[in-house]
This record gives structure tokens, sequence and C-alpha cells, in this order.
RNA sequence: GGAGAGUUGGCAGAGUGGUUGAAUGCGGCGGUCUUGAAAACCGUUAAGGAUGCAAGUCCUUCCGGGGUUCGAAUCCCUGACUCUCCGCCA
């Protein structure tokens, strides 16, 4: 969410972001709102005042036992009005708010600008495409013949989208999330952190899935509650709501989660196999820090997801997004796309956003700064990594010409 | 699932329907004292909003929502959560 008073003043700025992320949010509605609102908030403290001055003088003759019939005769008109006004003043606030909830989060300055994903930039590439001796296979012809995935079966339980690892490919899998766990944790310094898979309303407001995503996931209607389609949501609401004082920033957390993504709509492009799913397991960073740091400390987190592929061996580059590609949250991210021979393209694997403000202002996590001042933390967060499209890459890169594949060394130790 | 108790400021913990935004203690910050520190003493210490150049003034908030009342932390209804006991269960 944006500041009230920041929109106000960048009106214009507001205005191009919200085209150029292709979104849709009623600018001057809200400033009309905002007319509205402070007017009425100025005539319901006014009465208020009043009414509590004449509250005392009651108080006070009622205890020199004089009488009061006649101001209590007075304010009953007062708490009328102040009960209307209330009421004005609630409803024009909760419309004012589901408007300022479908505005999103401004571009980065330096984001490019763009109307598609044509217009990503390549950041830059690490390793080279592995060369063969043989026609690679894709990752599902892999799978096939060792045994590792079973899609159909997966189907038949649930649905489409919903894979079922079989004997060494449900080891890999574990093996993957232990992995990239411990090394976040050692080398990285982020704590570890096991999170609830199924969260609130409130909780999917202050990350900013909702109001605009409800469609795309999973809900428990009885409770009013959502599986989660990424850790970053009860991670990042750990401190909702809380002033942290300036001595536990930063604060660098690290947690696996399944995903569920309903995402319909989605069908037909790129779901071959492990490619788009609508349950997938996903190691994910996320950092609060201060304001000053939080550019500096995006690049970090890229390089922190970097190297998890880096120490598997896998070919990848670095995409940032332009605006368009940019999630509603985000005013900066950077996809990490991982080589996949067979497949013969680049996966994304890990998205890394600074989010500003934004997700702070939504979920109420706030720091002192040095002097003592309250501000809103900056939260970001990255995949450290997705495994689906990570296991895609290792079996193609890793495949044998009699069509085993190998294991890399680094994994070894969680294989057993 | 059943029964009971509870939810107040950073924490602990008072609170009679009427100067209670809230006693007291702890913690934090500033000061006095001290070579320095501790102790002691003094002062200070919530968030959000409206208005104003500012100083300030005013309003809201005692888990959330609704109600009673001239007036609610205090009374009523409702929801959430926590704890204790019982039941069930991996």
């Amino acid at each position: 969410m944006l500041d009230l008073k920041f929109i106000r003043a960048n009106l214009e700025l507001v205005r191009q972001a919200i085209a150029n992320k292709n979104e849709k949010a009623d600018l001057d509605k809200v400033l009309a709102l905002d007319d509205i609102r402070r007017k009425l908030q100025f005539d319901f403290d006014s009465l208020k005042a009043r009414q509590n001055q004449v509250s005392q003088e009651i108080a006070n003759k009622k205890r020199n036992k004089e009488d009061a019939t006649e101001l209590i005769e007075q304010m009953g008109s007062v708490s009328e009005q102040i009960k209307q006004l209330a009421a004005e003043l609630s409803d024009v606030e909760n419309e004012l708010n589901a408007i300022l909830m479908w505005i999103p989060n401004v571009p980065f300055k330096d984001v490019p600008v763009g109307k598609d994903e044509s217009f990503n930039r390549e950041v830059r590439q690490w390793g080279t495409k592995p060369e063969f001796s043989f026609t690679p296979k894709d990752h599902l012809e892999v799978a096939s013949q060792n045994n590792l995935l079973d899609m159909q079966r997966g189907a038949k339980i649930t649905g489409s989208g919903f894979p079922v690892y079989t004997g060494l490919g449900a080891t890999l899998e574990r093996a993957l999330i232990n992995f990239m766990l411990t090394f976040h944790q050692q080398k990285h310094g982020y704590t570890e952190m096991w999170v609830p898979f199924i969260v609130n309303r409130k909780t999917m407001t202050g990350t900013g899935q909702l109001p605009k995503l409800e469609n795309d996931m999973y809900r428990v209607d009885e409770e009013d509650f959502f599986l989660i389609p990424t850790a970053e949501v009860p991670i990042t609401n750990y401190y909702a709501d809380e002033i942290l004082p300036l001595d536990k920033l930063p604060i660098k957390m690290v947690g696996y989660t399944p995903c569920f993504r309903r995402e319909a709509g989605s069908y037909g492009k790129d779901t071959k196999g492990l490619q788009r799913l609508h349950q997938f397991n996903k190691v994910e960073m996320v950092r609060f820090v201060h304001p000053d740091e939080s550019y500096a400390v995006l690049e970090e987190m890229v390089g922190n997801a970097e190297a998890i592929l880096q120490a598997l061996g896998l070919h990848y580059r670095v995409v940032e997004l332009c605006t368009a590609d940019l999630s509603f949250a985000s005013a900066r991210t950077y996809d990490l796309e991982v080589w996949a021979p067979g497949t013969g393209r680049y996966l994304e694997v890990s998205s890394v956003s600074n989010f500003e403000d934004f997700q702070a202002r939504r979920a109420g996590i706030r720091f002192r700064d040095a002097d003592g001042k309250v501000r809103f933390v900056h939260t970001l967060n990255g995949s450290g990594l997705a495994t689906p499209r990570t296991i895609i890459a290792l079996l193609e890169t890793y495949q044998q010409a009699d069509g085993s594949f190998k294991i890399p060394d680094i994994l070894q130790r969680w294989i057993g």
C-alpha cells in the first residue's frame, strides 16, 4: 500500500507507475474521497471535543449534587450527530482503503519501462551451456528411465499439476531442500523458520496477494483461510503489527514450504512435466532492513540465490524484470533463469524482489530509528530456490549417454 | 468437541460507568552525585489521525465488531485468541 500523503504529493509519478505496470486504479476517486474523509474527520473531531467537554461538566455537576438535566438533554442530539458522522466516516474510509489496496507499488527509477517480458534486461550469465555427445533428452524422459516421477498417478490422486516424486526422485527432492536450507543458514546467516502453510485473510493481504490474486489461490472457505502460494506470506507477516527495536535489524529468515497455486487460465503454456505446477516446493529467503540499505541488500540476495545454482554447477542468467513484468507489490525484481539443455530453454527458478515499504505499510512492520522515530522497514524476499525447475535443470544437465543421470557431489551427503 | 478463566502501555500488573491515555513496579532515555561505574535521587518514556509554517491544539485507540448511556477499559451481545481441566487423536 502506498502512503496517501505520498500519492497526493506525487500524483503523476503514481499515475505513470500504474500505467507502466498495466494496472488500473482510480486516483481521482482517491483524491476526492480523501477530501471528504478529511472534512468528515474535522467535523467528527470538533463534535467529539464538545461532547468530551460537556461530559466533564455533567460529571462535575453530579458530583456537586447539582441538576444536569438540561445539559444531558442537549447532548442527546450531539450524540446522535456523532454517531451519524462516525458511520459516514467509516464508510468513506472503507471505500478509500478498498481503492488503495488496488494501487500497485511504484517501480524503482532504474527499472526498464516495458509493456511485456521482451523488455526485460539480461544482467549477466554464469557458466556456459553444457555440451553433449548425444542429443540431450528432456527431464520427463530422464525421469521416466530412472523412475523418479509419476505425473499420471499424481493426476489420479488430485489432478494435473500435482506431481508424485518416487524413489530416488523423492529422495533427490528432499536432499535439494535440505541442502538449500542448510546452505543459507550456515553460509549466508539466515535464521531458519518453519511456518504454517495455511494463513488467514489479513496475512494474505499484508504481503499484497489480496485482494488482487484471490482467484489464483486455494481457499479453505469454512475458516476464510488460504493455502500459501509462497513462504513469503507467513514469514513476512511474522512481525506484522510490530515495532522492532533498531538493534533487531537486519532480520534474515529462511524457510521451506510447499507452495500452492491455482492460477486458473495458465494452461497451455510451458506446462510440460515439472515446468508449471499447482503444488511445488520452495526455499524462500526474507529480509527486513533499514530503508537506506534495501537496494544493496537486494543485490546481495540475488547473490545468495546464485550461490545455490553455482554450487549445483548449473548454467544460468540473471534478468531484471521490466515494469510490466514486475509484480504488484515489487519495486525492483531480478529473476534467475536456469538453463535446461533438454527442454532448450532458460527456466525461472528464483525471483528476488525489493518491496521497499509497500508490504511493511500494509502489514504494519515498523522499527524505531536511531533518533527514536517510528518508520516502516523495507522488506525483501527471494526464492532460494524453487525445486521443480531446479530438478529439471539437474536431470537435463547431468544426464548420461546411457540414459542414467549423475547426482552432483554436493548433494551426495543429503542422499545418504 | 465439552467446561471454566482470561486478553489493559516495551514487559509485569491495578482499575468504583464520570478530569483514566490509564495507578504501581520493572525496563528504556536524560540528568544530579562519582575519577569512572553501581546504588540512590529527580525528570522523562505509546501509536495513529485532523489542523497549523511552527510551537501547539484537538480527536481516536485498554483483543476485533456491534449495542446500552449525556458519558464505557468498566455494563450487554458477538467473533478471535491464550491458559487450565476433560474427551478424542498423529
